[in-house]
DNA sequence: CTAAAACCTCACATCCATGTCAGAGGCAAG
DNA sequence: CTTGCCTCTGACATGGATGTGAGGTTTTAG
């Protein structure tokens, strides 16, 4: 497929695309006028890509792994190891400072629900709006 | 105190803070020539601005929530309930993306391990550095 | 054949949190 | 008073992924 299919296939822009390219992290092979042409397998490889990406890894890191992802070596595998460990280990710290966010952010929600309620038992002004659900079973609920 | 010391205390650059200030983040109080004071409280409330931006919200985001999180009143209640339950959602979502992208990558590092393990079975060659521990039980292990 | 749509390269623009530098003033200690 | 450190404002720089536009070629549809 060309690009423009590939960019519509996996939601990535064609800027993009050839960004990764230019990056090192994506090979296409060329028709005789210079098109770039893909085969299905690529899909996949963007989609892990944008995973990375969204892990916080760089392109300069992405593309020192994806060689050992793809095709395991004895001129890759030891090195990149170490580094994938290690990524590895910034991505769980990372996961971990998330979860302790979500639940401060679902404490203060808590807190703000609990003072809209408090309003509508004192005052019958406020603005309205209250669906009244059920609020008394805390917020240890919304588990996604 | 003054802005340096907050910057030693939180770990945030002097330059970080007066820019929070500047995106409304943080307050403080002035004396007669200017000088920047804060309260002990601040550095918590610096600690929060941290790690919301670790959760990937913006400055302008972060200053929504922030009043509400302090201070919870008529005036913003309702509409940053929203937003923040929004907030939420997108970090949780996010959160789990991250844990699949870190389940990929343990198997990717699985690969490469066995990789290894398979050369050193096959060839002496290689490149050495094999501390051979054990590698039969998966990876499922490294718990963080 | 022709017009539209897709593609090419190159280059500059944008966003956002930070870094960094310059020039000026504040404040405590000698 | 002077010296040294801290702070002030303002402005420009940076990095990284992506957007955008120009100018030109290729492919496809009619």
């Amino acid at each position: 497929m060309r690009i423009g299919e590939l960019a519509a296939r996996t939601g990535v822009s064609v800027r993009s695309l050839r960004y990764y390219e230019e990056q090192g992290l994506l090979a296409s092979s060329r028709s005789a006028s210079g098109q770039r042409h893909y085969t299905d397998a690529v899909a996949e490889r963007v989609a892990l890509i944008q995973r990375l990406y969204a892990a916080g890894l760089s392109s300069r890191t992405i593309a020192e792994l994806l060689p050992c992802v793809e095709s395991p070596s004895e001129e890759n595998s030891d090195a990149s190891l170490l580094r994938m460990e290690e990524e590895r280990e910034r991505l769980s710290r990372h996961i971990a400072e998330l979860l302790d966010t979500r639940d401060t952010l679902d404490q203060v929600i808590a807190g703000a629900r609990a003072y809209r309620e408090s309003l509508v038992a004192g005052s019958g002004s406020g603005s309205g709006s209250g669906a009244g659900a059920g609020v008394g079973a805390g917020a240890k609920t919304a588990g996604r």
